[in-house]
DNA sequence: CCTTGACCTTCACGTAACGTCAACGTCTCT
DNA sequence: AGAGACGTTGACGTTACGTGAAGGTCAAGG
């Protein structure tokens, strides 16, 4: 038998059968005085055992180790093993999926919606659409929630809460136009520190004790200082303020 | 920003941003006076957008071709297909889970137990254990079982399904036997005659009809030249009067 | 005898998504 | 000024083969 005959009968392409002899599972057979590969009935057993362990979802070389300790003890520890990783697997795919389905199901579907759906319905509800500080804002959630570790993002989540009632919203939503209409103003002009005070007087309490508490992470100032260096002077003051506002609140 | 700070904001590593600049997938940014790539938080935002479509499960030529065509229709068809495939994972490991569990149950697990459960069960019924012929014809049927396509595969086990029964089985056994017997012998002897005649015997006259009109292809006559090629001369002919007394008995 | 076509041989690069050196420059701190 | 952390490009390694390239073998047919 020659090696195309050989890997018809096991379904596989000649280069598989190369392959495999080029890894050591499969025993070089004898040559033709052509320099053909002469392969018997037993070199195609082999082969389909090799092709069986390998549908199962093993690797080559984790084959050749079971193949190598004959009577395979190991098999069974091998085979278990895979069977929790298969496991792993399905409970990852199940997840992509889900998140596929609620994304699937929305209707204005594009690149930004693709964060998580928690996080999605957060962004519609606190932020109006066309506005610049707005649009940052998102940026900076968004960045968070992808990157942050999951412990991380639920306390920014639940922080962010509060200012999902509509009460809140209406107010979060002219608190961000004037956000937006300051920009071109100077640090020390005298509507920065009233809005700065308003933005105070928004938050709830446990929403400003939550930022304060949180302020003393490295990382979370890291955040600050990202944002920071995206917003003009005086919008960049208006927090400052609103950040010791907050403070002096805290303190009593 | 520098490419560390970013890829630990993202939670990637150094290497992925630079690949993803590689591919065209992530614009490159400006560089500091040191040839350092300089980063802006939009930067993060773009690179955060890659990673989330990627974490679906999209490819990153996918992904270039998603940002590529600004404002996705294509981007739900693509996440639909992307559903698809992750379906048909799902299944493809279920079902190899499926065949593991089998496996695991089996007290006996070795290499050859690797075939398919049903397989198995009918590898185990017919052949008795240390029988040579035995060994031959399990050998052909876990090729079959490797390497046929499921239609034909079906078609054996039930030609074979007769051989099951307890009385064919200790009928068969013995008969394995004495083909192993016969190995030495030469194909003249009338030994070989009357063990060929037996063996058609054996049969039931719907498995002999349905092994006459396999034997119509070619690839079953392919199947019996391997067989053919690993048996002694005695054996052979014991098979070929055999088939040949089947074609008579199937012209009456 | 020569060709054609089907098959075989080895060698070696391509795939996906990065990991991991190597060899070297830059920045920051002490 | 030296040390250590971090950056730069370039290139090879990973998995399980696919896909030529360049050429040898073999059986059949003109």
């Amino acid at each position: 038998m020659r090696i195309g005959e050989l890997a018809a009968l096991v379904g596989v392409t000649t280069r598989t059968v190369r392959h495999y002899h080029h890894l050591g599972l499969l025993p070089e057979p004898a040559r033709t005085p052509g320099g053909y590969r002469d392969y018997r009935l037993r070199d195609a057993v082999l082969l389909a055992r090799v092709r069986r362990l390998a549908e199962l979802g093993l690797s080559l070389d984790e084959i050749r180790d079971v193949l190598a300790d004959d009577q395979g003890r190991e098999l069974r520890e091998v085979l278990t093993e895979l069977d929790a990783d298969l496991a792993r697997q399905q409970d990852a795919i199940a997840a992509r999926r889900a998140r596929l389905a609620v994304l699937l199901a929305e209707a204005d579907l594009n690149l930004d919606t693709t964060v998580a759906p928690d996080l999605g319905d957060l962004l519609h509800d606190i932020h109006p659409a066309g506005s610049a500080f707005a649009a940052l804002d998102r940026d900076m959630l968004s960045l968070i929630d992808t990157g942050a570790d999951p412990a991380a993002r639920e306390q920014i989540m639940a922080m962010f809460q509060p200012l999902t009632a509509s009460d809140a919203r209406g107010r979060g939503h002219a608190l961000t136009a004037r956000m937006d209409a300051i920009a071109g103003a100077d640090p020390s002009d005298p509507q920065v520190a009233a809005l700065a005070a308003e933005f105070a007087a928004h938050l709830p309490a446990e929403m400003a004790a939550a930022m304060v508490a949180s302020l003393e992470q490295a990382e979370t100032r890291h955040w600050l200082d990202l944002m920071a260096s995206e917003l003009a002077p005086a919008q960049v003051e208006v927090l400052r303020l609103m950040v010791t506002t907050l403070k002096e609140r805290a303190r009593c």
